[in-house]
DNA sequence: CAAGAAGTGTAGCACTGGCTACAATTTACG
DNA sequence: CGTAAATTGTAGCCAGTGCTACACTTCTTG
């Protein structure tokens, strides 16, 4: 094939090689983090409105069976995130209580920036879902400058 | 605890469950489908550029090792999505090109949109990669009525 | 044209995060 | 109080997607 290779000439569709790979990258990672910020971010919201995280709730909330929640709770605890004792509610550490307001503040403001660019509510809920885990510092400082704005 | 489950009352902080469950939901299923429009896009981004796709820049493009991407690719093969010969490059069938067509349509829309709010150029197609497998159709055309008004 | 380099493909492993099935505990209530 | 229902937890399975190691083909080049 002779060359083509380096990313000097023939086209321009194509981004430099290392910056795909870091996109494609970083979207990998985020999925492996998502995860825990979604149960963070669920249990606290469980907790804050009905005094209590249980698996089952999280399961029904989450779409998924019970034992699904049970092994990845596990996973919370012991990333340090999550305690429970055996029959007991799940609660939160308080890094596991920092995640989930980074999170919730995340989720919030990615929804408002979806609703102010015009989606509708109901699509922008459930779009934000999987938008918010991929969206960055800088990114969301752009949203939160953007909304700012467009609150004059 | 008896009670507080229903969607009735304590808290207005949780969605009802059926919107939260089938945003997760989606979420996740849109996790599988990314693989196979992320290949579509980069095979077809290849052969424009470069006349074809080789597993090895592919893998070089998304900083994975090329028996991941050969693997990938047979299963990009067994949904109709694209065609090999041993030892000869990868090509999309029409489907694959179709799929191709719409991923970089889609991907082109969302970092125009980040970078209209104000995100910067960079950090935009870094965090369009991930972003752009959970915009749905709704939100997208939600996207392109903002920038059409936005370029007014 | 032959040998080494580069690319391609195969095999086997690990980890994640779903699932069902079953066991154990707790809760609700007759 | 004791049994049935609900909840919780455990075990084992599967699919997806990454990896390394190795084998094979093709390409390049002296």
């Amino acid at each position: 094939m002779t060359a083509t290779n380096g990313n000097s000439a023939s086209q321009m569709s194509l981004p430099p090689v290392e910056t795909q790979a870091q996109g494609f990258e970083k979207a990998r990672s985020a999925q492996s983090f998502a995860m825990l910020e979604d149960y963070a971010e669920l249990i606290d919201d469980l907790i804050i409105s009905g005094g209590e995280a249980r698996p089952t709730d999280i399961a029904r909330r989450l779409g998924v069976a019970h034992a699904t929640v049970v092994k990845n709770i596990a996973r919370l605890k012991r990333e340090g995130l999550a305690t429970s004792k055996l029959y007991r509610g799940v609660f939160l550490t308080q890094a596991g209580q920092d995640l989930a307001a980074r999170a919730r503040a995340r989720h919030l403001l990615v929804v408002d920036l979806l609703l102010a660019v015009g989606v509708p509510a109901d699509c922008a809920k459930i779009d934000a879902e999987g938008i918010e885990h991929h969206v960055s510092d800088v990114t969301l400082a752009a949203f939160a400058r953007f909304l700012q704005r467009a609150a004059l």
